[in-house]
DNA sequence: TTAATTGATACTAAATCAGTATCAGTTAGG
DNA sequence: CCTAACTGATACTGATTTAGTATCAATTAA
């Protein structure tokens, strides 16, 4: 079960280049560059934060995008929303045969109530959070923030 | 975001079958009817079950399936990993060019922090209890559980 | 004028999901 | 001992989703 798709993976970071660098427009190129996330992948991706009004663009020569929200405020869960749909643990697990009376449902309040926790959970981690931490990382090891000559891959869990 | 797959759903339903009727062999067909689930996707489910020693069965005629573990000991987090794998949130958020140190990556541990809360959810509703909340549904409504004339079909969420 | 950039789509290959089909082996019951 | 009702094992199919690529038009700074 995997809960994050490359969407949503390549969203968090960009969203981490852009915050990263408020104030200026920062080009799709660079930010794939950055990030190592495959151009034309990476501007779809761009082109739905900006439906979704988390970002702002500007066309042309040394145009680019720029972050339009505060960073604390964008949280995990709204990413999956958007680029995922809505956090939803079963369509119904328990139809005709079984489920007597869909509004007082046991199960359907249970099936409810992890979703719930599924989502706070998620909303908890947001792109300011997320950037504190690798700045904290950063300073531990006397590197910047988003430094481009990190250390080892890391190919894990 | 889907959580869980058709795989999971029948396997549910047909480990709730089984349990309601312990200490008999129930066929593959039986449980195919009773819980609407196709039935040769059903007998693949019945095989995985029974190498993950969840059921056990009986060949030949008058054969079939007996629940083998005791109910509130299963767990939708098991059933979630035999069918779906095992829950992670991301294969790696934070590759190479952003996460500096694998070992004490802070990024990491919001991530599996994270993954316990969703496994130890899933963990907490086992087939005993959502058979319990059946019974319970059943009384309220003056119908036995599992049974097979159920109202309205559910189609919601 | 032109090179760099975004906006908008259309396309493809691979993987996963959901379901079907087939055949061999086992066993209860007549 | 036959046979119908079963399980065991596996191969196949079609639809959908995922991840990534390609293309072309419009905009703008230099
Ligand atoms: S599970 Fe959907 S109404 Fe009961
Ligand atoms: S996110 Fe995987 S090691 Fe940092």
């Amino acid at each position: 079960m995997k809960v994050l798709n490359k969407n949503t993976d390549y969203a968090v970071r960009a969203l981490l280049s852009l915050a990263g660098s408020q104030g200026v427009y920062m080009s799709a190129k660079t930010i794939a560059t950055e990030q190592d996330i495959p151009y034309q992948f990476l501007r779809r991706l761009l082109q739905e934060l900006i439906r979704h009004r988390l970002v702002v663009s500007r066309e042309g020569a040394s145009g680019g995008f720029m972050l339009k929200r505060d960073p604390d405020g964008i949280g995990l869960r709204e990413l999956i929303e958007i680029f995922q749909g809505p956090v939803q643990v079963s369509e119904c697990l328990f139809r005709k045969k079984l489920c007597l009376n869909r509004a007082r449902c046991v199960l359907r309040h249970q099936i409810l109530r992890i979703e719930q926790v599924v989502r706070d959970e998620f909303e908890k981690i947001t792109i300011g959070s997320l950037l504190r931490d690798l700045a904290d990382a950063g300073r531990e090891h006397g590197t910047f923030p988003l430094n481009h000559s990190a250390p080892a891959e890391c190919s894990h869990h």
